[in-house]
RNA sequence: GCCCCGGUAGCUCAGCUGGCAGAGCGGCGGCCUCGUAAGCCGCAGGUCGCGGGUUCAAAGCCCGCCCGGGGCUCCA
């Protein structure tokens, strides 16, 4: 940024205090200073650097800028820091004491509570920075576009702080209600969702269930040798990610998703991803390699980006869809923000982009992308009794695409809550997504879709129209899924809503880890479970044999409280009879059933979803714990 | 980042106002060979997160730190 124009800059800082003390003049310019220390609470510093060519203008938008935050923010007090350290490109110490000076008028001219520290002194410095994403800003002031800074950090940061959400609901019969007028009997997860999008007011204490349920299982745990939020899973927790994953896969093959594969981490001063990455608080994990440095993505649309640049693309090609699902993408979550299987720092996301010609070209897509959505989310397990839809839009867009908008409520099928803002922020006009209301009350977004009408612009990203003239495509951002680690954080939440209503808890089948325990009820029938195994393995089910010297009693049990949906016991009568005694848990009741019989119960429960093998020892007693 | 809670055996946890480190489960050994949710007996297993301090005596109290969970905030 800058170096040979001329740019005044400032690092911006919310802190809890800042302390400084001058030691001793080290300029032959200087302001007049007593040598204490210096201690303000709660004020916005500004740690200004001064360049050759910059003028009063532009000491006076940095001013007036600093009061706009500090209004927004409630902050009374402000400091201004000279320091020299932000520039390769000082101006002199004659006239950069000049333009401080203005800042100082400008300050006083409106009224600000100011504090200066003197020009010139080698000072020692403490500052305490505010933990939020708005505390800390680079702002930087070029002599040529005084109008705005030159950052977009804090600017988009900022619009979406003063933006207005109106909230409504929206039915399928074409109504939009105001969230308060909206009568939610019979809707109360829309309702409850709904609280939580707009007062997000949220005191629970206890851990969410499916934390707890998520070591138990043996699905995953938390590493204490990693970074928070990067789990360890095991092999249960590895199977199920691994179905979930393909089978969205799968997915979004059907529909003509194109697969690639891009890397993980990406040139922190590649000039396309410069902007992008700027535009958020850090939120990335940075390693230096040599002379660089890398950040670890935080989502798969770099890479796509980067490879549709390079295509070269007609409008008979579009509309495209270019779709990864990234292990993992990063993001570096303040720490109290991670939950579980919920937040996470490295996580799961399979990441559908659309290309298309135009707007109406990305309705059409985003129509299919919906459908998409909702088979994976059925197909998954979820029932349309356990996701609630958001829709969120600018007013100008609500106003000149409402058909629209209603054929997606409709789609849906339920009322659904939606957020029109007053203006655009960020880079899309429309996103809707599914959500997931858990145990504690709180929502989570599952499946998501963007308009996106300006990426393509960023990273050079053009087809050729019907004229021959290249045009800038409109992209489309989807997860039909949302992040795998989420979806089973649902998963889990669901069975344990399942337990509080006095069903017996329990995983989808095609997703059960085991879907057939048998127990043998002496050890002289485990050959024969071996070999009933065996038979239902070659028909794509997972099947395990409890041999161990423990009572059915115990077997039974425990096989229970791992959620096995088949419980096979075998003994004298079965052998001679041929015809099996299965504990089913969707039903809570014992059936007797020839194997064929339950083979073609799993068969049509599993239906087409994708099957992988038991990654474990089939017999127990050569299976150790976890944990 | 801030606030709250926590860290004791592999796991889950008890251990009050300071007084010999415990239980259940799991593991190992033995007995039992069992018909739909925990059979019985025994054994092994501990730097009480780390470092200081107070005390005759610290798992416990004080100070500092590390780690985890939750809440706030945030969620491209």
């Amino acid at each position: 940024m800058g170096g040979d124009v001329a740019e005044l800059k400032v690092i911006q800082l919310h802190v809890d205090y800042v302390e400084y003390e001058p030691i001793q003049p080290e300029s032959g310019v200087y302001e007049e200073a007593e040598k204490k220390v210096y201690r303000i609470e709660e004020a916005l510093l500004l740690l200004t650097s001064v360049e050759k060519g910059d003028n009063k203008m532009l000491a006076e938008k940095a001013i007036d800028d600093a009061a706009a935050f500090m209004k927004k923010l409630k902050i009374s007090k402000l400091v201004i820091y000279p320091y020299a350290h932000l520039s390769v490109n000082l101006a002199p110490p004659s006239h950069a004491i000049e333009v401080i000076r203005a800042m100082k008028e400008r300050a006083k001219a409106l009224g600000l509570d100011f504090h200066a520290a003197p020009f010139g002194w080698n000072k020692r410095l403490v500052i305490a920075v505010k933990g939020h994403p708005l505390a800390e800003q680079l702002r930087s002031y070029a002599a040529e576009e005084l109008a705005k800074p030159s950052e977009e950090v804090p600017e988009a940061l900022l619009m979406e702080e003063k933006l207005e959400s109106y909230w409504y609901i929206l039915t399928p019969e074409g109504e939009m209600i105001p969230v308060k007028d909206f009568d939610f009997r019979g809707h109360e997860n829309l309702e409850a969702f709904a609280k939580y999008e707009m007062q997000k007011s949220r005191a629970v204490l206890e851990q969410p269930p499916h934390v707890s349920l998520m070591k138990r299982l043996e699905i995953a745990d938390h590493e204490p040798a990693s970074d928070p939020g990067n789990l360890r899973w095991y092999a249960r927790g590895r199977l199920i990610k691994s179905l979930l994953e393909q089978y969205v896969t799968e997915k979004v093959i059907e529909y003509g998703g194109i697969e690639v594969e891009t890397p993980i981490m990406y040139d922190m001063g590649h000039p396309a991803l410069k902007k992008y990455l700027h535009k958020f608080p850090a939120r990335q994990y940075v390693i230096p390699v040599e002379d660089k440095k890398y950040f670890l993505r935080f989502a798969a649309c770099f890479g796509q980006f980067l490879i549709a640049k390079d295509m070269q693309l007609s409008y008979r090609h579009l509309p495209l869809w270019l779709y990864e699902l990234t292990r993992y993408s990063f993001r570096r979550e303040k720490s109290g923000e991670l939950v579980g299987l919920k937040r996470l720092r490295a996580f799961t996301m399979p990441d559908v982009h659309a290309l298309c010609k135009d707007l109406e070209q990305a309705k059409e897509e985003m129509k299919k992308r919906l459908k998409l959505s909702l088979e994976v989310m059925e197909g998954i397990g979820f029932s349309e009794d356990d996701l609630e839809m958001a829709i969120r839009f600018t007013k100008d867009f609500y106003e000149e695409n409402r058909d629209f908008i209603f054929d997606l409520v409709r789609m849906f099928g339920k009322p659904v809550l939606a957020e029109m803002w007053s203006e655009r922020y960020f880079y899309f006009v429309l996103k809707w997504e599914f959500n997931f209301v858990d145990c504690q009350r709180k929502a989570a977004a599952l499946s998501t879709d963007q308009i996106d009408v300006e990426n393509a612009r960023s990273y050079g990203i053009t087809y050729v129209n019907e004229e021959g003239e290249e045009e800038y495509p409109i992209i489309l951002h989807c997860s039909p899924s949302g992040a795998i680690e989420r979806v089973i954080y649902a998963l889990l939440e669901k069975a344990e809503l399942m337990r509080q209503r006095g069903e017996k808890p329990m995983l989808p089948v095609w997703l059960s880890p085991i879907q057939v325990r048998i127990i043998p009820i002496k050890s002289m029938y485990v050959p024969d479970c071996v070999k009933l195994m065996e038979e239902l393995e070659k028909n794509g089910i997972r099947v395990d044999v409890d041999d161990r010297d423990e009572t059915v009693d115990k077997r039974i049990r425990e096989a229970e409280t791992e959620w096995i949906p088949y419980i096979v016991v075998y003994g004298e009568k079965e052998k001679t009879s041929g015809t099996l005694s299965v504990r089913i848990r969707s039903e809570d009741k014992i059936m007797a059933m020839k194997p064929e019989d339950l083979i073609a119960k799993i068969r049509e429960e599993t239906g087409d979803k994708p099957f992988k093998k038991l990654p474990l020892p089939k017999l127990l007693s050569r299976r150790p714990a976890f944990r």
